[in-house]
DNA sequence: GCTTTAGTACTACACTTGTAGCAGTTGGCG
DNA sequence: CGCCAACTGCTACAAGTGTAGTACTAAAGC
């Protein structure tokens, strides 16, 4: 809770190597390249760049370590989760999350054992 | 359903203009500039802009009238929500809208009491 | 030690978005 | 019939994004 609530909009792209940046904890340029890879094959200055716009932005910290570069995450998946989330729901539905999962019931995104499920989480917690 | 799935990515000031096309149903540059005014004081060529570029998406129509064009939708807006929302969910829940949900109620956007509403519109379509 | 190589720094370029000015046209009013 | 106001057409420009090349530096191999 550390945490302003400022707005952090993120492309797929940038998501993408966000992703890979929580999921390692520390990464190099290399690593992210070789972690895209698969899905895209961005050249290694093209991640640099990125990364690079990133930490411009305050995503990203990085520190050097010999030659190379070692960034981490300044800011949580959660944190980025939960203000995507809101923005699309302020900008789509009038700032009222109802909506949104009405929308999602309506369009049949989430079926009933969806919802169950949902239910029970929510009785969990209810219990915690 | 005459509507192919295609993506359909909006910004808020995009949203805000389709909007107004949406609740009138036919407008013109003027209309727009006029019912987006208190929220931003945009000039006329401004919108203009706007709707000639929302046009050249494919996202809206426009019909001479003497001087003037009258503009329509060609998208509604349950099409653009289910785009965006669906857009969300995979890049920023790998797909699984359920995580959507999870995330709504674990961010406490949701509460107890929406859920319960959102129970009662999904048993009404269940018996329905 | 000199070459290959990994890695960063800087630059670039096309496209989209937010924002708007200026020029040109046309319809309406006097 | 001529002028003004309304309206479009075209152009522009700064940011941000996707993508990457070139240049430079330092490390590592031989």
């Amino acid at each position: 809770m550390a945490k302003k609530n400022r707005k952090i909009a993120l492309s797929e792209l940038q998501l993408a190597v966000m992703r890979v940046v929580w999921t390692r904890g520390e990464t190099t340029i290399a690593d992210v390249v070789s972690d895209l890879e698969r899905k895209r094959g961005l050249a290694h200055t093209t991640v640099a760049t990125l990364l690079l716009r990133l930490e411009k932005r305050g995503l990203l910290s990085k520190r050097r370590e010999g030659r190379a570069y070692i960034y981490s995450a300044l800011v949580s998946e959660a944190e980025v989760k939960r203000s995507m989330v809101s923005d699309l729901v302020a900008s789509l539905f009038q700032g009222d999350s109802q909506e949104l999962l009405a929308h999602l019931v309506r369009s049949e995104e989430v079926t009933s054992a969806d919802l169950a499920k949902i239910k029970a989480k929510l009785k969990e917690s209810d219990r915690g």
